[in-house]
DNA sequence: GATGAATGAGTATTCATTCAT
DNA sequence: GATGAATGAATACTCATTCAT
């Protein structure tokens, strides 16, 4: 890497046309695939202009470095992961243990949508520029402590019984990522099947008697 | 022209003599180290070499590959982490609600020793040899069908109530490993408090009413 | 981790446009010479990059690897070899000592003209992959066999007068590489004259009194 | 290589008590054989290493250099070559025919005895110092002289009929070195068969009808 | 005279990135 | 906006040789 851009000095504002920014998403999506394959430094330029059909010096008219590919990688995950809990349909259901459920199946599908931007996330979160690093896990974090809002009502109406919402929070937002991570062991369970089961063992885990 | 073994075609048996054995674990632990804070493609062998204070060339007399170093990391964690669900004083507790919080709080122990190790193999196991990586899944399957086990004999006796023992025991081998993967967001909570958490949370989530 | 394709599994169809064949035409012929002057061991790609003119890093655009330069040498020589015995002008001749001379005089003009490939083949062949140092000999083989026929012709034709054609027709093929094997001895004889020394010797040597 | 001794500054005068001389030698022969198998540059002191059974760093109390080993492979060859024309009982013989028979035959046997010492002086001599390589090629060169004076002394009896002794004697001495350089596709020949063809065809070469 | 460990200088090769057309 | 070619800096690894005990 010749140049080095101040660590997430932000990603250039998604501007330009929509033929521009097709591409972009092309690329990033091809990428997030052979990421995942090999591992990102395992993926060189060359296989990305390969995988996308875009010559490689190209590449670099869509994107500035392989870097940045990674980053927008993980943006994709994150736009609709914020929405997440933001949904009116959930942010209204006034029962703790509905919302909870609800919340539960959303992250679910998202992450059966998401299972290898997600598993890179993991894998491959050091890379990232510390601001962006800290973005993410703010995200994170605030999906957090929105599950243990939802603990904490319930913990008031009774229906929850539960030594320290912070911590069955955390566990709860984990749990919600065994897919992505695990699911090669995971391959006997149809999707809705899975959501179910991890569902009612969360509701369990957190249920009053 | 260089040769290369075959990936992964056995290490070499460990024999010579302790000092040679000794070097080769510093290198381990150090490489281990860095692999876990800068990914394994990104730590180069000048800095293991610097790390260890071992001369990189020298570095080859102890070991074979940088690969090698990154199956040897493997290797430890290997082997203990096998022998948790063969101790004695686990197999030979009646009570399967007993035994579950037994081995919960072994393995939680065990992730807490090689919390960089375990989080090492979620992110590179990539890079393992086809036979490695299926040696260690299989390890894996084993402990989980350990676990399904002990929750069978508890629903035959009303202890746990669960739908399907082989899924739950997949998750609860999947929440053992919330230390090493979240530890970021755990900071807060000191080791034993977290164990006894994490237990309760298992415990709960299976226990029949 | 260095990929390594299985030595000699065929070189990259040469395709391309002519510029890039021009590019590694150079390369083969500066390296041969190379090669010949300090052996290929001795010969460092930093040293043919010089030679040529070539930055190091772009060398790699051209060839996939050292080995690949020393097997596209061979290639130079054996394509016209080939040819030598194929020529109608030779095939044509009925008279087994015309024929005999004529297969003499191509093959010395070949190896003045191929000289140090010719040596560097006598020197380097233990670098080639089992298939190409075959395919190599199988050619030898096939010269050999060649001039054995023009040996048995001559037999019955009495013009020939020797014990063992096939001996004799090995014995030939190496005279015919006197010239770049031994070259350092034989510089005081112009080609045109060792040629027809070469051709007398032989033809002495095959003749009937 | 570290140090560099000036090329061909001369072998450590063969001294030291002949239990150091005994494994000298059988370093020598040896190495001899890797070198023949693999190539020099191909063979490792790590390799002469566990043939000879002598500790690497043993080796070193034995030889300078894996340079020295080379040299004193072909010191090998030199001394009993050399003495080859010098026997008084080929020397004395006053047929020159006969005696170039018997140098023939003399010479054809030792390439027998030195055919990977040979072979190796073939592919390896680039590596000599010069005035190691000029001793050698003097040697040679005195070896051609010589037979180019039985060559005329043949010539004045009208025994040999050859238009340019020196090239024929030259042509004579690279034929004597057929076995070592193309062994190979001789196989289908034993020993005492091959010296008389090649004897039988040398002595047609020069002979007067 | 044996041994384990060191070391320095090198070697082929890779790859992200850019330049010129 | 496409393409072939360039380039610089790095990377894992090797090996002859030597040192300390």
């Amino acid at each position: 890497m010749r140049k080095k851009r101040e660590a997430g000095e932000g990603l250039a504002p998604v501007e330009k046309n929509s033929v521009f920014q097709k591409r972009q998403l092309q690329i990033v999506k091809k990428a997030a695939k052979l990421f995942t394959k090999k591992g990102y430094a395992q993926t060189t330029m060359r296989e990305i202009s390969k995988a996308t059909g875009i010559d490689l010096s190209n590449l670099y008219y869509f994107i500035e470095s392989k870097e940045e590919i990674l980053f927008r990688v993980f943006e994709m995950i994150h736009r609709p992961e914020s929405s997440v809990f933001e949904k009116r349909e959930i942010m209204g259901i006034a029962d703790p243990a509905e919302q909870l459920r609800a919340v539960i199946r959303e992250m679910m599908r998202f992450s059966y949508i998401y299972k290898d931007e997600v598993l890179l996330l993991y894998r491959e979160s050091k890379l990232l520029p510390k601001k962006m690093l800290k973005e993410i896990l703010a995200r994170e974090s605030h999906f957090i402590r929105y599950i243990e809002a939802i603990l904490k009502k319930g913990l008031e109406k009774k229906i929850f019984a539960i030594e320290d919402a912070a911590f069955s929070a955390s566990m709860i937002a984990y749990e919600l990522s065994l897919y992505p991570l695990r699911s090669w062991n995971l391959k006997g369970h149809a999707k809705e099947d899975l959501i179910r089961l991890v569902e009612q063992h969360i509701m369990q885990a957190v249920a009053a008697v």
